[in-house]
DNA sequence: TATGACATGTAATCTGTTACATGATTAG
DNA sequence: CTAATCATGTAACAGATTACATGTCATA
């Protein structure tokens, strides 16, 4: 008999959901934060955000309250149940994979960015490790194609994709700089 | 009285398959184009592709004939009409706005991959200012609000956000010297 | 002749987009 | 009082994922 719990797959907007989530906010909240901040890439429509509030509710990761006090209007706080922050603390530190940078940084970024405040500093710099050794294996691979499309393809193919290789090199270069930024923090203990 | 053509809009996918019809393929050639190069961003399942050639034939930016040689699997080739060749351009050399880079570079390097063959040289390079254009004042905000989140956000998303604004200086360099390599080759002329 | 690669498709489901709808509260 | 903003939602639709279904051809 399986137990009757689905893999609950969740897409990203979920995650991102859940990560702002560390702090009790509304859905209006939410929506204005992805439309106000450099989270634009999420969806800041209610037709998306609503329905997506619903399933996180409806798995039990996160609670919603309607705050009813005098002269306010209606509004639902939602905030993270610890079952939604253990989910969202197991999707962060899961370590990188090269499937992670093919489906692009921006992901592994949101991951990196709530990583702080979710699993503390060690896991920040674990995740770090984790993608730079991630990367330090894909980027060869990425020379290798290059060699071999080199001369098939059109000059401004090529350029593209030499601007992927940069961006991958940049982001190891990224990585390792945030590893000694985190481990100064670590042992410098300024707070 | 409207023309009854709607606005036909074009998912990502949809141009990533015009583009690659430059060259006449089969449906199992596009998903192994996919499957097998850098572009794995995009999908290789048959559930995805298949529909989406029927929706690009519907539209009559592609057309499909079935090879039925003497001895050969059963295939269909598509190709490009006129049509969809004049849409492809219109999207390939349309300038880049802020909202282009708000959505990923992923695209702006499709079209610009795609520019050589189907626009030509000078229409790349016209791309590839206008790209900087826009990231010469994309980049200023970047850092703009990347002063005002400092101090307020842990330090793992602060590291996050100047991940992006490297990355994003990144790319301006990389399509300066893309400008320079393609007036070089225009100059030059070796073919 | 049976296995695996070629080649094309469909059905169920999920998510997101767009557009609309509703009502409360505050500012002018 | 009325207009704008706050706040939440729904309905119709488009597109992608996953899994399944079908049949052909080459080769061992």
């Amino acid at each position: 008999m399986i137990p009757s719990k689905g893999p609950s797959k969740i897409p990203s907007l979920g995650y991102a959901l859940l990560g702002l989530l560390q702090k009790p906010s509304s859905g209006y909240d939410l929506r204005k934060t992805f439309s106000s901040t450099s989270m634009k890439t999420y969806s800041d429509s209610p037709g998306a955000i609503y329905p997506a509030l619903a399933r996180l509710e409806k798995q039990g990761l996160i609670r919603g309250k309607v705050e009813q006090g005098s002269g306010m209007r209606r509004r639902q706080l939602f905030r993270l149940t610890p079952k939604g922050l253990s989910e969202l603390k197991t999707w962060i530190t899961r370590p990188i994979t090269r499937d992670d940078l093919l489906w692009g940084q921006q992901e592994i970024m949101l991951r990196f960015a709530f990583c702080d405040t979710t699993a503390g500093p060690a896991a920040a710099i674990a995740l770090l490790k984790s993608l730079e050794a991630a990367l330090k294996t894909y980027i060869p691979a990425l020379h290798e194609e290059l060699q071999t499309i080199q001369s098939i393809v059109p000059l401004s193919a090529r350029l593209a994709f030499e601007c992927g290789v940069q961006a991958t090199e940049t982001l190891l270069e990224w990585t390792r700089s945030a590893i000694t930024t985190y481990e100064k923090e670590e042992k410098g203990g300024t707070s």
